[in-house]
RNA sequence: GCUGGAGUGGCGCAAUUGGUAGCGCACCUGUCUUGUAAACAGGUGGUUGUGGGUUCGAGUCCCAUCUCCAGCUCCA
């Protein structure tokens, strides 16, 4: 009597009686969590319509892990408010490698509450409470959760949820409105959220593979004019080895912290007498920071740029010039009285170079003209957002300016994207992405550019066209731009998967107006030339710090601060390895010797924390011999090296740029 | 800037209900020093971020302030 539908299921043709849930066609495979139905995702206890085209989704896929998480995130909310039933609910979705949940509550979370809750949670999971779908219309939403403010306000704002909140979209979706009940073995009703959906079939399938991370503020729909309400942030997995290897990582991130690695090795320091964000570079952070940033200048030099020096301070007005002061003056610190001239802090480097620009007259021959130069801003960032050498107040631009004709600005955006993936490279990193950020079309934030819609429009096109070329991913960033013209910029990854935004490539139509600059043409015309702004690591204080997790603190050879540490294997010794260390000296070899009375297996350890690249030890056997050992960062060994041959061996390494720590392993000389 | 948490010798940590500020590493001194991740002994160093307050007595309690951490917001 009961009708048959025809489905097709996990790619196959099959006849099954009307009334098949998903739960029918894959309940007996545990991974299962939800099913795509026509493309969209479904609950497994929901019914297939029939001619519907059926494919399980697992926690192998990111759709299938964000339920899994979205799920989770549920569940922090049953388990808070069955401890606080005046807790107000905010959003819940999944994000990258977890999930979170917004509370209005009287009282923050304490990392007690987040262990309390764990449990409870536990509870919930052991539990085996279902997760069932019921669509109700927006007057009954608003009747049931009429104790639920921030739910209200989201069943109010249905249909544009994307606008109401990042993550919204998990609660109300677009369509039909849903809430969730969670309902026992004995069907009973634990709890229920407004919420699109889906879940995972059953609280059994979150295991205890979940774990609450941290409590913080967050404001309502992500406006600092709304209320802030207490966020609660968790990670959940397929898993317990997945969770395990994921706080594995986060372990592994805080080992390479720069801030921690960078008082450990002496490189920099943060004074307090001084300022927040405000670092100062030890000797050895020092000869890095100094390495770095004589190889970008010699590669500069080569690529065309012309090496240029501006002040730290200008009369204000040349920040009005440049339009920076009237949309910016909250990021530049404020204005010095100098016999009632009003100086500033440059905050960028651009109008700087401007003047230079118009210093004299220039001709079409001259162009591209690019400055370039390590210029040092201050900006007044907000104290809350200061993170070590990633966000500081000084901020140190290896900052180009070309100037180009508008025909010449594709060919010389395209060469300075070379130019700077190339430049990563020899620093180690690989790994890339491009951004392009626009400007906001419509959104409250759109004031804020300037300049006519062609011109953005053309802005936008060059550099779209030059990142399509590249080949590289390219990542939209809508809203991103700066006020003045879009730009590209390119997100590293480093060693352990973290991205970093790195350079920036701008396309400006507009400080070339401000500031009349011009050229004379070939037909003896003023015309007005395109300035290109790029910074290729950004700043070079974030670079370094970026280096520095990047290698863990093991720099390349040819960036380490201490390239060879000498090792001697007794008092013996010291002359003997202290020649060598001289030869080396004599190389270019930065040299530093163990000649404290520690005893040789200390000294060993030592050298081997210190994260040196070459480790050069002699006892008897070596100077007999007139030779060296080498122990490298890995562990291993290359004994009775002829001395000329090991200084001949690190020169050569050093001066290859190689960005692998050396081994005995190796050939010796694959520079 | 907002919310929450935290500041104890250079670094990492400890100090029962408010009752003598300790330990390890580093550093200094001495005795040592012979082949690959910690020789032994002794010693210096702190007005517990800063300024107020409560108390017979404050690292501990209260207020203010600075700095750091996490997140939010921001990031020309």
């Amino acid at each position: 009597m009961s009708e048959q539908i025809t489905l097709t299921v996990a790619g196959a043709q099959r006849e099954v009686e009307a009334g098949t849930t998903g739960t029918d066609l894959f309940g007996d495979d545990k991974a299962v969590l939800v099913m795509r139905v026509d493309g969209d995702l479904w609950d497994l206890h929901r019914e297939v319509p029939a001619g519907a085209v059926v494919e399980p989704v697992t926690a192998q896929e990111p759709e299938g892990l964000a339920v899994l998480r979205h799920s989770a995130a549920h569940l922090l909310a049953q388990a808070v408010q069955q401890a606080n039933p005046d807790a107000k609910l905010g959003i819940g979705p999944p994000i990258t490698d977890g999930f979170y949940y917004d509370f209005d509550v009287a009282e923050a979370f304490t990392p007690d509450d987040l262990k309390k809750l764990e449990k409870a949670m536990l509870k919930i999971v052991n539990e085996g409470q279902t997760f069932r779908r019921r669509v109700i219309t927006d007057a009954e939403g608003l009747e049931e959760l009429k104790d639920e403010p921030y739910k209200c306000e989201l069943i109010g704002l249905k249909g544009n949820a994307a606008d109401a909140a990042e993550g919204a979209e998990a609660e109300v979706g677009g369509g039909q409105l849903t809430i969730y009940d969670n309902v026992r073995r004995d069907g009973s009703v634990a709890w229920g959220d407004l919420c699109r959906g889906p879940h995972v079939p059953s609280t059994k399938v979150l295991g205890n593979a979940f774990k609450l991370m941290r409590s913080a503020a967050a404001y309502w729909r992500g406006s600092e004019k709304n209320p802030q309400l207490q966020r609660v942030y968790g990670t959940a997995w397929p898993t317990k080895d997945q969770l395990k290897a994921y706080l594995e990582r986060l372990a592994e991130a805080e080992k390479r912290d720069h801030r921690k690695l960078g008082a450990e090795m002496d490189l920099f320091s943060f004074p307090e007498n001084i300022g927040p964000g405000l670092p100062v570079f030890h000797p050895k952070g020092g000869i890095i920071k100094r390495e770095m940033e004589d190889y970008v200048r010699r590669r500069h030099i080569e690529e065309g740029f012309s090496y240029v020096g501006t002040p730290h301070v200008s009369k204000e007005d040349l920040f009005y010039t440049s339009g920076h002061l009237p949309y910016y003056a909250d990021g530049m610190f404020p204005p010095l009285d100098l016999d009632g001239q009003k100086y500033r802090l440059k905050a960028m480097n651009c109008p700087m170079h401007n003047e230079i620009f118009r210093s004299r007259g220039r001709s079409y021959r001259e162009l591209p003209l690019r400055f370039f130069e390590f210029g040092t801003v201050y900006r007044d960032e907000k104290s809350g957002v200061l993170s070590g050498l990633t966000r500081v107040r000084m901020i140190t631009q290896d900052d180009s300016h070309s100037y180009v004709t508008p025909e010449q600005a594709p060919g010389e955006i395209k060469h300075l994207l070379d130019f700077i993936l190339g430049l990563l490279r020899d620093f180690g990193l690989n790994d890339f992405y491009l951004e392009l950020s626009t400007r906001d079309e419509d959104g409250d934030k759109k004031d804020k550019f300037i300049g006519t819609d062609e011109q953005w429009e053309v802005a936008t096109q060059v550099l779209a066209d030059v990142a399509n070329a590249s080949g590289l991913e390219l990542v939209p960033d809508p809203g991103g731009a700066a006020f003045y013209g879009p730009k590209i910029s390119v997100q590293a990854r480093d060693a352990i998967g973290r991205t970093w935004q790195m350079s920036t490539i701008q396309y400006d139509f507009n400080m070339p107006e401000r500031f009349g600059l011009e050229f004379q043409a070939q037909d003896g015309t003023r015309q007005q030339p395109v300035m290109i702004h790029s910074a290729k690591f950004g700043s070079i204080e974030r670079f370094l710090g970026v280096l520095v997790e990047h290698y863990a603190g093991q720099f390349p050879a040819w960036l380490a601060p201490v390239q060879v540490l000498g090792v001697p294997v007794a008092e013996e010794y010291y002359d003997y390895l202290g020649e060598v260390g001289e030869k080396l000296r004599r190389a270019g070899v930065r040299v530093e010797m163990d000649t404290s009375d520690d005893r040789f297996p200390k000294k060993i350890r030592n050298a081997s924390k210190s994260k040196a690249p070459f480790i050069l030890i002699a006892g008897e056997e070596d100077r007999d011999n007139g030779a060296v050992s080498f122990r490298y960062r890995d562990g291993s060994q290359k004994n009775g090296v002829p001395v000329d041959e090991a200084v001949a061996e690190i020169a050569a390494y050093i001066a290859s740029r190689n960005n692998t720590s050396p081994t005995a392993a190796e050939a010796p000389s694959e520079a």
